[in-house]
DNA sequence: AGAAGTAGTGAATCAGCATTCATTCTTTCT
DNA sequence: AGAAAGAATGAATGCTGATTCACTACTTCT
C-alpha cells in the first residue's frame, strides 16, 4: 500500500462537504429548494459539480441533509422554549411565539422548510420533522394536565392542531409570490398576526381566553 | 368558405372534453397529480395524446381545472353545511365535521388537494380556495360574533387557523405513504379522529369546553 | 524517485415525459 | 362531387438539469 486516508485529508473532505453544506444552505434560504442548481451550489463552494457526488449520493440527499439541519435548528428552539420557566401552558405560549417569530424573520428558508413543494425524500422528512414538533408539543401538553393547567384532551391530536394552525397561518405570509416586500408586511402586521395565532391556539388547548 | 363550426361538432368537442376531464380525474383520484400521465389519460379517454392539447394549453392548465373542479365541490358541500340549522357555533362544527368526514372517504383525492406536492400553477389554485374556505369559516364566525355565540376575535386570522389545523390532521392519516389499508384505519379510528380535531377547533374559536 | 492509491474535474450523456407538427381524416358547404 | 376548412393523430422532438466517468492531479508511502 502506497496511500492511505490521513488525518489531514480526512479534515480537507470534512472541509469541503461543509463548504458544500453551507453553499447549498444559503441557495435554499434565497430561494427555495426547487431553484438551487447543483451546478450552482458547486460554483460558489469553488468544486467541480461531480465533487458534489463524492459527497452525496443524489441532489436530493443533499437536500434531505439540508432539511434536518435547518429543521432541527427550528426544533431545538421550540425544545429550548419548552423547557423555560413558568407552567405548562405558558411555555407553550412561548415555544408558539419563538416559532412563528423566527419564520417570519427568514421567510424564504422558512417557506421552503414548511410549505414548498419538493422531492419525495425531502418531503418524508419535512412529515418526520412535523412530527418531531408535535412530539414536542404532545409531552408539553401532558405536563400541563398533569399541572393542570390545560385540561384533560387528547394531547396528541391537540399538538397536531398546533402545528396546522400556526404552519397555515405563516403560509399565506410566507409565501414568495406576495411577500416582496413593499406590501403590508410590516413588524407591527406580524406581531398581530403572531398575537391572534397564538390567541387561538392557547384557547384550543385552555378553553380560557384572556 | 366551405366549412363552419356547427352545433352538432360543437357537442362532440364538449364530449371530448369532459371525457377528457372525467379520465383526468379518475386518474388524479388513483394516485394524485404526479403520476398523471397525458397518455394515459388520453388513452382512457380514447383519443391522442396531441388532441389534449386541442383542449387545454399544457398538461399544467388541465390540472388545475381538475383542481377547481374537485375543489370547488368540496368548498360547496362546506357552504352547504354553514347554512343548516342552528347556531353559528353549531354550523360550523357541522362543516369542519363534513370536510374531514369526506376527505377521510376519498383519501387519494383529498391528499391531492391538500398536501400532494404540485406545480406553480396547480399550488395557485390550492391557495385560491384555501382562502376559498378561510373566507367561508370567517364569515361564518362573524355571524356567531353577532349571535353572541362566539366571543369577539379576529375572525380572519382563526379561520386561517381552523383550515390549518384541520388540514394538518388530515396529512398523516391520508398521505400515501402509511394509509396502504390493513393498518389502523378503521372507521372507528376515523370517528374518534374527527371528533378530537373538532374539539380543538371548537374550543379554540368559542373557548368552551363541551 | 516512483508506485499505488485517492480525490477532483467538468464536458458529455442521459432520462423521461410533455409537447409539437406534418400528415391524415371529417365535416360542411356550393 | 370536390373544395375549403377544421379536427384528430401519434411518432418524433425537445428541453432541462441531474448525473456519470474517463481522465488528470494529488497524497502518501517505500
Amino acid at each position: 500500500m502506497a496511500y492511505r486516508e490521513t488525518e489531514k485529508m480526512r479534515q480537507r473532505k470534512a472541509e469541503a462537504r461543509k463548504r458544500i453544506v453551507a453553499c447549498t444552505y444559503q441557495c435554499v434560504a434565497e430561494g427555495g429548494f426547487r431553484s438551487a442548481r447543483v451546478t450552482r451550489i458547486a460554483g460558489l463552494a469553488g468544486v467541480a459539480t461531480g465533487t458534489i457526488y463524492r459527497h452525496f449520493e443524489s441532489r436530493e440527499d443533499l437536500f434531505a441533509e439540508i432539511f434536518r439541519l435547518a429543521t432541527q435548528r427550528e426544533v431545538d428552539k421550540v425544545a429550548e422554549a419548552l423547557n423555560s420557566d413558568g407552567n405548562a401552558a405558558e411555555r407553550l405560549e412561548w415555544a408558539l411565539r419563538q416559532f412563528a417569530e423566527r419564520a417570519l424573520k427568514g421567510p424564504t428558508m422558512a417557506w421552503a422548510l414548511i410549505a414548498e413543494p419538493v422531492d419525495p425524500k425531502v418531503e418524508e422528512e419535512r412529515l418526520a420533522y412535523r412530527k418531531a414538533y408535535a412530539d414536542l408539543f404532545e409531552t408539553a401538553i401532558r405536563e400541563g394536565i398533569e399541572e393542570g393547567c390545560i385540561p384533560d384532551q387528547n394531547a396528541r391530536q391537540s399538538s397536531t392542531c398546533l402545528v396546522g394552525a400556526i404552519a397555515e397561518s405563516l403560509v399565506g405570509p410566507l409565501s414568495p409570490t406576495q411577500s416582496s416586500k413593499t406590501d403590508s408586511t410590516t413588524d407591527d402586521n406580524n406581531d398581530l398576526l403572531v398575537d391572534s395565532i397564538i390567541h387561538f391556539c392557547i384557547q384550543g388547548l385552555t378553553g380560557t381566553r384572556r
